[in-house]
DNA sequence: ATGTGGGCAAACAGCCGACAA
DNA sequence: TTGTCGGCTGTTTGCCCACAT
């Protein structure tokens, strides 16, 4: 319970380990967390987008900006640690960021280290509950496959095999279930146990639940809520534009004065991830040609908690909000999706979110060369491998395409030689 | 759920018209807002310490400050609305608050609206529930006298006499409650409906219930939630150093621009108001003799929602926080508590928070003159009477002792002429 | 293979006065 | 005057299977 200090790293010690692999499989499939030690950029847009769904009030346009922090920050990820909401289990993450000036930018940055990859375990499963599965009559149907997957086998020579489970959750709290194998037909149930932990974490049908035996031989159980007409922040204590101003002013602040700050990434309340791998970012904004009408594909988390691959077409190339963030890479990329059903699918999206197929050739000369095609501030690129760039997101599960590598002649059109990735100016106001 | 803009004001129409008589039943005795149109004087500082306890974080000794946002802005109060957490029924006020340049400070302000005073309901009750109330095995014990006040009389015909009562909660929730007289020896009890009323409340033993029979003849019932360990506030979204940042920026912003802002005012979280009535505000630092031995009196809720007196002494004048607020009169008064168990009383109060007792003389040789005992950015305040102060604060109930009126010669040792009251330099950030 | 519903027993909720503080 | 308890129902919970999809 030791408050955690502005600027201050959490002692190691204290470091409340959640069980990273559960905190993950909460968190669904197409989440990743860059590497601690590694460098990103943070958008505070996409952090103003976060503090937006959570608080369900849209920024109003009377909100002043600060014109002294730019769109994207290039800092190093000193600390990352995974936490979950004590009432409502809800997975987010900590980050502490530090801006670079641009002196350290220029410094050659170590490939990302090889943490462990943030890949979903494999020994699990995830079900959406049913009316029956929650109401009080009953227990909880265990899908076949499933319990004999990732349950302990029961012992079939008592009748009716049965056996009691313990799995744990984010909090370490423990849940016993009796694991019982019966009815006509047979099938796998969980009994006792189970109507307390449906109340306890308040599931109702549409919910999901998932459990993991993992390489400890533990059982762990994690909970997902449906995505529930919104969480509706109690802003009892300060005003949205309050915390909006907050979170630029941190930014600003930590900017001008190279210092760390503090940001929570919530990825299920989050519209889109705004820490993003520096090599990853860069990658997709100077290594990858992208125009009107080129198609791409994106991978989205499925209900069943996988991933599917869909389809669209590029339609414009621009300014999200060209008065607040100028010449930002924010969600740049207009496009529209191929299938009909796309309405809940954002129109706009960003660079490194997409991959672009480039099956047909492109014509150069139709993309204006930008006058500094690669900004000073950066080190020369050439010669890293894919896997050192700290892409281990699901988003390279695709295999690169030959547009991937080498100096691509420019990002997108519409952007001027600015000196984007230059530190910030002072902050005036501190 | 139209959205509030930053600066906007809240059309009459769609203002949610809580009932008052509930919400200040529910804040407490101590609790008054200031009167819509009136001037006020709102401390950032106070401000930052609701967010501190409800965040359960202290702010940070790195946190950067404002240097251009004053301890104090003197504001015109545009609007106030009486809110109620849907989950909690935390009780909270959203005011609107529009910072005055020096020439509007100038301008002689009105003596502070007619307004409702917001004098505490005369027919309520308030009880802390038993283990019994709160029980599943029983219903709610209604002390007699309560019953006999506030509830319709029942029919004593009947054998045994009993009615339905219906009561309005702040949501303007229906509850239902069977009222029944019976037992040996007789007694009030509140039977069917009671206990649902627990569970959806989440009423525990140690909170409090309360009824009032208003003038239209209303059942009203509210709740207060004893002080629990800490409402942790769900932090996952931003950090309390950015929601400390924020409050202060939005504040300086406002007061850059004289433009308004917003904020919350949670009276049950907060440690102070910081939301003062300017004219109690100008009675209590520049009309008011103090010094360090000097007596006083204060007043605090009791246990049972009345209100008590406290004495103490007064041990030291000076900053709470002389690197981040200097010169201000936040809680700029040492005080020692007459009572041993005073240990939750705080070490620090406000000028305008106090009474002093000034029975003996005071030798004015002792405290030195300011250089300006009357800033210039304010108008002549003779001639008003003291009940056109705005102070409809159960602090007034106080009788005025002979010094509070006239021009006194001081506020307090320690302070210099520093232009405390003019418009705070442009804030150059935005 | 698995969602839902009827049957049934055990547990709990909830109304009552007795008793004591 | 009022907090807590034992006694006594009526309702709910929760385990079992049958049956349907």
């Amino acid at each position: 319970l030791a408050a955690v200090g502005f600027g201050q790293q959490l002692p190691e010690g204290e470091k409340r380990c959640l069980n990273s692999e559960l905190w993950h499989a909460c968190a669904g499939p197409l989440v990743s967390l860059p590497t601690v030690g590694s460098r990103v950029v943070y958008f505070a847009q996409g952090h103003s987008e976060q503090v937006a769904a959570s608080t369900n009030k849209e920024v109003d346009a009377h909100t002043p900006n600060y014109p002294s922090l730019p769109p994207q920050l290039i800092c190093q990820l000193h600390n990352v640690t995974m936490h979950a909401d004590a009432e409502t289990d809800e997975v987010y993450a900590q980050m502490t960021l530090q801006p670079l000036n641009s002196e350290e930018q220029k410094e050659a940055f170590l490939p990302a280290d090889l943490g462990a990859p943030n890949k979903q375990p494999t020994n699990y499963f995830c079900k959406t509950l049913t009316a029956s599965d929650t109401s009080t009559h009953g227990g909880f149907s265990v899908p076949r496959r499933a319990a004999e997957k990732v349950f302990p086998p029961l012992d079939f020579t008592q009748q009716p095999p049965c056996q009691e489970l313990i799995a744990r959750d984010l909090h370490d709290n423990e849940w016993k279930f009796r694991h019982i194998f019966r009815g006509q037909p047979k099938r796998h149930l969980l009994t006792t146990g189970w109507s307390v932990f449906v109340s306890a974490k308040k599931l109702v049908a549409g919910d999901s639940v998932l459990f993991i035996w993992n390489e400890k031989n533990q059982l762990l159980i994690g909970i997902r809520h449906a995505n529930r007409p919104q969480t509706v922040m109690p802003s009892s204590v300060l005003s949205s534009e309050s915390m909006h101003l907050g979170l630029l002013a941190a930014a600003a602040h930590a900017a001008a004065t190279n210092s760390r700050f503090i940001i929570f990434y919530n990825p299920r309340a989050c519209p889109s991830e705004f820490v993003i791998p520096l090599a990853k970012y860069i990658k997709a904004v100077y290594h990858t040609r992208v125009s009107i009408g080129m198609r791409f594909r994106m991978l989205f988390e499925t209900e069943e908690s996988s991933v599917r691959c869909y389809m669209g077409t590029i339609t414009g190339i621009g300014d999200l909000d060209p008065a607040r963030w100028p010449n930002s890479h924010w969600r740049s990329v207009k496009v529209g999706w191929d299938e009909s059903t796309a309405g809940e699918r954002q129109p706009r999206v960003s660079l490194w979110e997409i991959e672009p197929l480039t099956t047909f050739p492109i014509y150069p000369s139709q993309f204006p060369r930008l006058k500094r095609p690669w900004p000073p501030g950066l080190p020369a690129f050439n010669g890293m491998k894919e896997e050192d760039l700290g892409m281990n997101s699901p988003l390279m599960w695709f295999r690169g395409n030959p547009c991937d590598r080498g100096f691509s002649s420019l990002n997108f059109a519409g952007l001027n030689g600015q000196n984007w990735l230059q530190s910030p100016d002072i902050y005036q106001a501190m």
